[in-house]
DNA sequence: GATGAATGAGCGTTCATTCAT
DNA sequence: AATGAATGAACGCTCATTCAT
């Protein structure tokens, strides 16, 4: 097989998968994972019910990969923090999740109803147990560093803070102040003085 | 029809929908309620998978009617909240969502998986919408009698802590420092010293 | 529920189960296992395919349940060899082993066809080599009891010569002479003398 | 095109047809022709999917060549008994045969089954049909020279014999007493005295 | 009121076959 | 000659719902 040939199928390859995991992550988002059947993905994305299985060994496995692919983008995200000043590191962060529940606030969901399903989708599970501790850690930093009291609970406290309005931008949507919330708790966490 | 056997046949009536709707909390919680099917909790329940019909004209009016009884429930433990002390009513608000948290961490997440299908779900959205802004109002009327500044915002930031809490301690689970965030909350907003 | 009611239920119940294993016995044998497919069976049977599963849990048990019909009524076959003269023996043995080829040609023939696949079915493997040695060990009875030589090797020889005089059958068909071959092998080993 | 380019060509789609039926081979005996897949056939050739439709026009087609690849093979086997001594061709064919079913039990295993899918593969039937002739007539003519008696009918029983305890083997396997039913049927017939 | 046999649309998945390159 | 991406019909199976009794 000749080079060429063979990198034309890669990019073949790369555009189906993409174009499939598009489909997915848009239906998987909006009408939830269940309700999602792969008759649907196929078509969405404009190719046939068979091709799917080309790519993914099953429909968990389609979703294994989406998730892979979200968290490599968060992965980079994260790289940002790369700052001396922990105040701005903290506001750098609460921004980052204004914006992410306010653009992404369906894949936000999606996740969020994966995560609760345990026992279903332990990689999803995992993922979530991991990021949290790592979210955990990197805020409980800053707040030492900005010399908050009891950094390792108001760590924790923020980290739910976070969840909790995604959930409840979900449930209120447009009539939530989000930012109102988003200036109150950067003056609140990222103005404070000793 | 004599009216004894009318009544009589009305106590059969709510036995056994107390009973469907018994199984159906215990089986939609623990497997949640995609993966729950009809059999199950005509099994679960000890009656034929045609009564349920008799009472509930679907599955998923089933689950309309097990939200609301969840929902009165809830409306009783909110009376009891009838005191002049507003830090003492904080607290009792504290301790009462971190009993439910521990106890029925099952249902909660149900519920909260239940929320976050929006479209699906209609009557549950609702159901949310009402009982967030409920907490809302009740939770900032407490911090405004206390003095705490910015009542209403930091009243949404207490409701969304609360449902953060809630999921990571579902995904973290035994090794969620309930105890020790419960008490930091409740000495951080319910002994508030102006 | 009624005595009635129940008892009427299991009629109806063995009624199905007995249509289904019917029309899976026809389909089975004359198609094969493999390309007979629940739909043709459920056609074939009257009823839809999801009544099926209520009877069966799968293809496969299915096809257990069916061989363990077969054998059922083998077993009655056998315990008409109770008989003193083991020539007589012997004799019936050859005639009902000459009549199962002529009449349930088909069946026999699925049943040797389900054998060869012995990691497939590992059922229809364990209940072939139970059978093997029953039939081994009887025919040697009889020949011993006759005074035959060798009898233990002999009877291997015989159950040989049945099962491949099946398979000849079923390649020739019509044209395979079974009465003549019947007859032969009754005078060859049922009239021997010593 | 030059001749040599023909014949190199040539060369070529007999190497290639020779190894697609080589891994078809394999695979139909060890899992079966149902559930050996035109993918697994061409990984295991090491070709792709798509060529092997260049040399056969359906999987079917490619079972034909196979069966007459066989065949072929086989043909040669069968002119080794050009011999005078009737006994000797007799106990050369018995030799041959257990040979056979010690050595290509697989093979041996999947021939016979499809035998028995009589309609589904008409060629197997027809192939198996003219052989089976020809070994009648075979040990038929052996026997006469011997002066057994009652050799036609004999001929049938002795080929009974030899599918019959193929089949044996395969379903009780190694506890088969080949080495023994070897001598014994040798002795039996190819020492036989008038 | 109560039963459970029966239905059928829909699911995820497989695989022989086609065809553009 | 050779590739493998793409197709689509068919498969085994599930389950909410209906209905005769």
């Amino acid at each position: 097989m000749s080079p060429d040939r063979k990198s034309r199928n890669e990019e073949i390859r790369e555009a189906s998968k993409a174009r499939i995991l598009d489909a997915a992550l848009e239906l998987f988002s909006s009408h939830g994972y269940e309700y999602t059947s792969i008759s649907q993905i196929a078509r969405k994305a404009g190719i046939s019910k068979g091709l799917i299985y080309n790519y993914y060994a099953s429909k968990e496995e389609m979703l294994e990969a989406l998730i892979e692919n979200l968290n490599k983008g968060e992965d980079k995200f994260l790289e940002i923090f790369q700052n001396d000043d922990p105040s701005e590191v903290l506001e750098n962060m609460f921004r980052l999740y204004f914006r992410e529940i306010r653009e992404n606030a369906e894949v936000w969901k999606m996740i969020t109803a994966l995560s609760l399903q345990l026992e279903k989708f332990e990689f999803v599970h995992d993922m979530a147990l991991e990021k949290l501790h790592r979210y955990y850690k990197l805020i409980e930093q800053q707040l030492r560093a900005i010399g908050y009291p009891d950094a390792e609970r108001e760590a924790k406290v923020i980290a739910a803070v976070f969840d909790g309005m995604g959930i409840h931008h979900l449930i209120i949507r447009d009539d939530y102040p989000l930012d109102e919330l988003e200036d109150y708790l950067i003056s609140k966490y990222c103005r404070y003085e000793k």
